[in-house]
DNA sequence: AAAAGTCTCAACCGCAGTTAA
DNA sequence: GTTAACTGCGGTTGAGACTTT
């Protein structure tokens, strides 16, 4: 009698699951996770599926070791962007949104809670933790596309077609925002040592220059090549003021 | 050695946006 | 124009690993 429970597994994936999927993925494509998860036989749902494959069975994930570039780079764009994972993990080839999100969650916010620095960011990003640990995004949260929509339009009529390209979704403003970092050579972790251009798909290999860079001819420890120095960051923050007010501002966030 | 506390991270959950019917 | 299904995202949880007492 009744119906007959639908039969979900939950929990870690075994490898058989694993194989599974991959198999499946690799010969119909991704997408349609609610019919992969159907057609493979497996018996998981179509978000576990996308999930697990994004995260740990897609080529070219990169597992653990974080190293300094990348660590730098997230403290960089979780400042310009707040909380979007997701926008982040885009700017670090072969990691995930949830790699980062882990990463910052059990790294980084602690150790940018031990570090006083006078940067209103790193004031504010400080402050913002709430009381499970967890930090409350900087920026306005990314879902409301709607909203940064109407902001982006905002924006297009007050500068009358300004010469910022501005794409009509969210990750036009966090390229707006990094691409004017980079201009601004925001991203160069060294002023001494910014010949890289820092663009991030070359991550790897700059990791490699810095390295070697900051041991031959930067006075400055390793650790600062690292830390969030507030004089590094004072361009940053000027640049963050002005575009983030402006949304703050159009969000009426402006006492936040 | 073992109990208690803490940390890590894979996975789940729910919400919101998008797309298709 | 409406609705339902699907997709993507960030927040949160909890099991297992690790550390401390």
């Amino acid at each position: 009698m009744g119906r007959i429970p639908k039969e979900i597994n939950k929990g870690a994936w075994s490898r058989e699951e694993d194989d599974i999927l991959s198999k499946y993925v690799a010969i119909h494509g991704e997408g349609k996770w609610q019919k992969v998860a159907q057609n493979a036989g497996l018996k998981r749902c179509g978000k576990s599926c996308r999930q697990r494959w994004l995260n740990y069975l897609k080529p070219g994930i990169k597992r653990g070791d974080i190293s300094t570039d990348e660590e730098d780079m997230i403290i960089r764009l979780h400042r310009l962007l707040g909380n979007r994972w997701s926008l982040i993990a885009k700017r670090l080839p072969g990691r995930t949104d949830n790699e980062i999100k882990n990463y910052w969650n059990t790294n980084l916010s602690k150790r940018l809670q031990k570090q006083p620095t006078s940067s209103s960011f790193s004031v504010s990003l400080q402050n913002n933790h709430n009381k499970c640990g967890h930090i409350a995004p900087e920026a306005p949260r990314p879902r409301r596309l709607k909203i940064v929509h109407q902001y982006n339009k905002i924006l297009e009529n007050n500068n009358n077609g300004s010469e910022c390209d501005q794409g009509s979704d969210e990750t036009s403003i966090a390229d707006f925002l990094i691409d004017n970092d980079h201009q601004d050579n925001l991203l160069a972790c060294d002023d001494e040592s910014n010949t890289t251009n820092s663009k991030i798909p070359q991550m790897e290999e700059d990791h490699k220059k810095v390295v070697s860079t900051n041991s031959t001819h930067n006075s400055s420890s390793p650790s600062d090549h690292f830390h969030l120095s507030s004089e590094k960051f004072d361009p940053l923050d000027n640049l963050l003021d002005v575009e983030l007010k402006k949304m703050a501002s159009f969000l009426g966030l402006e006492n936040d």
